[in-house]
DNA sequence: CATTCATCCTGCTGGC
DNA sequence: TGCCAGCAGGATGAAT
């Protein structure tokens, strides 16, 4: 479910909730999430870093604790103990609590040293909303590559943080047919794209993200951007550029939405 | 090597 | 009203 914005959302909500805070309690009830309670217990979270898809709460010692959403997962801030939906993770801290609450159980939580935590941030590519996202380095990425372009988008070892949603967004924006080869993009193709991605993601971002189902912010409420997708989840709906009829079709399994009008192949 | 595909899970919706 | 196929903001490893 989250994406960039949605991740990012999350990190700014907890950023100052939790800064300081000492770990006092963890209780798990998913056999798939292991967490070894002495790696973390009694450690005070120093800061909150996000990349990609993940997010990262670093202790006072440089080991954190890796949080991926997967496709329903969230994280709930509250003042007082509770048994939340679909909790499978519950943190005490020294003030307040988290729930790390997941229906569809594809969410991570994993505990990791300094350098178990480098590694994986080295191997998640460019993040367009942090330093290196320059154009010389998304033009490189470009190079030699004969998948579709929706495809490339959404391979998180080449540019981090964009799923489902925003790669139908961004392709929409860049009037870009989702289908059309990376090496068959012209030059003005790959600009309008490169310019493309920070721009829908920080909109996203400005309208709280996108709930269209299960996404939630850490007090449980919606977003907004779900008012705001151009062609996302609008199959057979007039395009809001020209009025043709908004198509979907599939690809590596996942729904792809865009105008047959304004996106070439 | 580059790319595609099946699989992991569970809940909800829409059509019959 | 009830049932069930199909669908869902993702990532992986195996297969091609």
């Amino acid at each position: 479910m989250p994406e960039l914005p949605e991740v990012e959302i999350i990190r700014r909500e907890l950023l100052h909730p939790l800064i300081g805070e000492r770990i006092v309690d963890i209780e798990i009830y998913d056999n798939k999430i292991q967490i070894p309670s002495e790696d973390i217990l009694n450690k005070v979270i120093k800061d909150l870093i996000r990349k990609g898809k993940y997010l990262f709460l670093i202790f006072n010692d440089f080991s954190s604790l890796l949080f991926h959403m997967g496709m329903t997962g969230s994280l709930i801030y509250i003042q007082a103990k509770d048994n939340l939906r679909f909790q499978r993770v519950f943190v005490t801290l020294s003030a307040g609590f988290i729930a790390f609450c997941d229906a569809r159980r594809f969410g991570k939580i994993k505990y990791l040293t300094e350098n178990e935590r480098k590694k994986v941030m080295q191997n998640l590519g460019l993040d367009p909303l942090l330093s290196g996202y320059s154009w010389n380095n998304f033009e490189r990425l470009l190079i030699n590559k004969t998948l579709p372009v929706k495809n490339f988008l959404m391979n998180q070892a080449w540019v981090s943080g964009i799923g489902n949603i925003y790669a139908s967004e961004i392709l929409f924006l860049s009037k870009i047919h989702p289908k059309k080869r990376v090496n068959d993009l012209t030059i003005q193709e790959k600009k309008l794209l490169f310019d493309a991605i920070p721009i829908v993601l920080k909109q996203a971002i400005q309208c709280e993200g996108t709930t269209i189902r299960d996404y939630q912010h850490t007090d449980g409420s919606s977003g907004f951007f779900q008012n705001c997708l151009q062609v996302y989840d609008r199959e057979g709906k007039p395009c809001l550029a020209c009025g043709t009829p908004v198509e979907r079709i599939k690809m590596a399994q996942r729904s792809t939405y865009f105008c047959p009008f304004c996106q070439k192949t």
